[in-house]
DNA sequence: AAGTGGTCTAGACCACAAC
DNA sequence: TTGTGGTCTAGACCACTTC
């Protein structure tokens, strides 16, 4: 609370803000409940209104969830609109079936990859750590990735072997390394004559690119990934307003 | 306020509720101001914190914009993030062009249309209007439309002549037939082997067809839309959360 | 100086959940 | 019954805009 960054903002912005960080720090746990409105008035020194404001906006963020006569609790954001979840796969049921994600290869870049440390808004030799991973239901590869972090915040997962790596990568980086996703953008754009070792597609075959850029918290790139599929395959929702 | 319907709803969103017919009834033209928060909370007997509370989730819908000093305005919204408005195009010089709507053919299906109803969830044979549209730079067809509406709402559209069907359909969905469209659902996906009439495509090109529902402002299932468009000209953006 | 929205308080009472 | 968040009030003072 005494940081100098904050000493101008509103009090709940300032509230928020301390609220935020012990939510990276994993002050509690996911599905927790976090103090009551009435003891972070006392804590904070502020009156509940205020402490209410704070906790809107975190809801507001997909940070918190309230539920009447329980609590609020932690809620860490899961990416349920990714484009990339809209690859339609179905059983013989007719049901969607949820792809394993699976990592291939991970390597130092020491001197970086003057591309993608463009399109990160990087010094162009800054060092990055590069992963490929394919999402798969049974044998079969649904979308091909290549993922760019920066080593600075991701040189932990040097050190862990290819098998440990968890189905889901978001809450890896979360645990291992201390970065919480929070936002991204996600571009889609549509290739012809696309050639990939893990996705083998028909030569007349068209393929859907999607570039996404994760942030942290604060605003800052965490990461950049590259995820390519079956043109035929995509089918995407959105909603709007 | 005295409908039967929000009677049991909190305060806060019955006076949502009355200021949400109020700017449908086009009470206050656009970016004009409404009344201030003290002069609200006479007229509806509540406290200012109230009227601001029901302010702040219109603000969130899009319909309000606040501005410290100045006042509260209309602001219908736009649509600026529909998937239909990422299709790149960039004259010599590199900057985005915007495309012209252009409404061909404005017919009237009596016993309407099987398939279309059967995704408006509407009765097999309901009346439905039937347009065909394109977006177009200079001669060339960007985008191919094709619309259907409910009959009971816009049937004033069928007595207005073609050449005098504006640039934008909502705004002439608003002023001539007072439906307000508010949101959007929105459904992306690829095709090989589609015909047009409107937009030629070559023998082994792919198409986009974006299917997008639009709801008024009670939920309200207002407008199906098709719209066909080269798969290589696309290029589709998104921010999660 | 006057008027607007922005922040903040210190309470009251209600509705829901758990024991 | 107790504790939680949900609603609502009636003010105070601040910050920005306009005149």
């Amino acid at each position: 609370m005494q940081n100098s960054i904050v000493e101008k903002l509103p009090r709940y912005e300032q509230v928020r803000y301390d609220l935020q960080q012990k939510l990276i720090a994993q002050i509690w746990g996911s599905d927790e409940s976090i103090p009551n409105e009435q003891e972070l008035a006392d804590e904070y020194q502020v009156s509940v209104g205020t402490i209410r404001k704070a906790i809107d906006l975190l809801v507001a963020d997909g940070l918190l969830v309230k539920q009447q006569g329980k609590g609020t609790f932690v809620r860490y954001p899961d990416f349920s609109s990714s484009l990339i979840r809209f690859f339609r796969y179905r059983n013989s049921t007719g049901k969607q079936i949820i792809p394993e994600g699976v990592v291939h290869k991970v390597t130092y870049l020491e001197n970086g990859d003057e591309r993608i440390n463009g399109v990160m808004h990087r010094l162009i030799q800054a060092p990055l750590i590069y992963i490929e991973r394919t999402r798969e239901i049974g044998q079969k590869v649904l979308v091909s990735e290549k993922i760019w972090l920066p080593k600075e915040h991701f040189f932990q997962l040097l050190n862990i072997p290819l098998s440990n790596f968890d189905n889901l990568l978001y809450p890896m980086y979360r645990r291992e390394c201390g970065q919480l996703v929070v936002s991204a953008k996600e571009q889609l754009s549509f290739l012809t004559n696309y050639f990939d070792t893990y996705l083998p597609l028909q030569q007349t075959e068209s393929a859907v690119k999607i570039c996404r850029f994760a942030y942290g918290i604060n605003g800052e790139l965490l990461e950049y990934r590259e995820s390519y599929g079956r043109a035929s395959e995509f089918f995407y929702e959105t909603f709007i307003h």
